[in-house]
DNA sequence: TGCGATTGCATCGCGCACGATTTAATCTGG
DNA sequence: CCAGATTAAATCGTGCGCGATGCAATCGCA
């Protein structure tokens, strides 16, 4: 057998490390516009549907009420959006942009960009490496069944 | 210019998504012998090699002391490493594994062998994907000079 | 129709991450 | 040799992630 790996070849290292400079250089972008990582993600969301139950955006970040509740009323807190219940069905909740979280649309639709120059890679090379790890992770995610 | 990239083709959530996706896979096997993700990153260093300064640590993880301190003083409430004053230069903590911190090494040699499974992935793809997420990565922090 | 099961969210506790600040040890120039 | 600068940890506060639990609305089935 081989010696064990070192961390340095580890593929959960590899993501988790990457994941964290990715969002280091997301930061000084999202400060200027108050936000963190994960509301930026929520967001996203909301910028491409507005009006989404909180179970839809659950579902997509793979992220639980236990997460998403305090997250979602620190933003509702900061007039990006509203959380409303459900008529029809009064157990969800429905999230709403505000004007003021509609419009940051328009500052943060550079943010890929900029990591995309950051990277020193060409946007094709971004787009399979996506495909990639997106992949695994819902190979993973099937796995935990 | 093309319409704003949605989220789940977004580099960044691909990170951040398997990220937490791998950490979930680990979460059981981590679980039965008591550790959490960070803290098995953590041992993995130690076990590569052993009596490292907390600098080290902190270049090889890249994360500061306001996270290391509390989860390395909690490593050693649980008898997994000592941290003792380096006597050549009294600023450093040099960090040693206990026996039951070394013992641990032989249980968790497996861990990324089960990642693998899941993953559905041969072995060279996955070095691949590793390679070039840490390639991205280096990038990625050299730009944050 | 009513009652147990399920669903969607909220709450609580703990352990990371990380910015900002503090403290103590070491280094450096004069 | 000493005072200021630098360095390595520690401390504090905030915001995720997530397991565990609680609760109210809805569903399903006799």
């Amino acid at each position: 057998m081989s010696d064990p790996l070192p961390l340095s070849r580890m593929l959960c290292f590899a993501l988790y490390s990457a994941s964290h400079a990715v969002q280091a250089g997301y930061k000084p972008l999202l400060d200027a516009m108050g936000l963190t990582y994960p509301q930026f993600l929520v967001l996203t969301l909301l910028w491409e549907q507005d009006d989404q139950p909180m179970l839809r955006l659950s579902a997509a970040l793979q992220l639980d009420s236990n997460t998403l509740t305090p997250m979602l009323k620190r933003m509702e807190g900061a007039g990006l959006l509203t959380r409303r219940r459900d008529a029809e069905d009064e157990r969800q909740v429905r999230l709403k942009l505000t004007p003021t979280g509609a419009a940051l649309r328009d500052r943060a639709g550079d943010i890929p960009a900029c990591l995309q120059a950051q990277s020193g890679r060409s946007l094709p090379e971004l787009e399979r490496l996506t495909v990639e790890i997106t992949a695994l992770r819902d190979r993973l995610r099937a796995a935990q069944t």
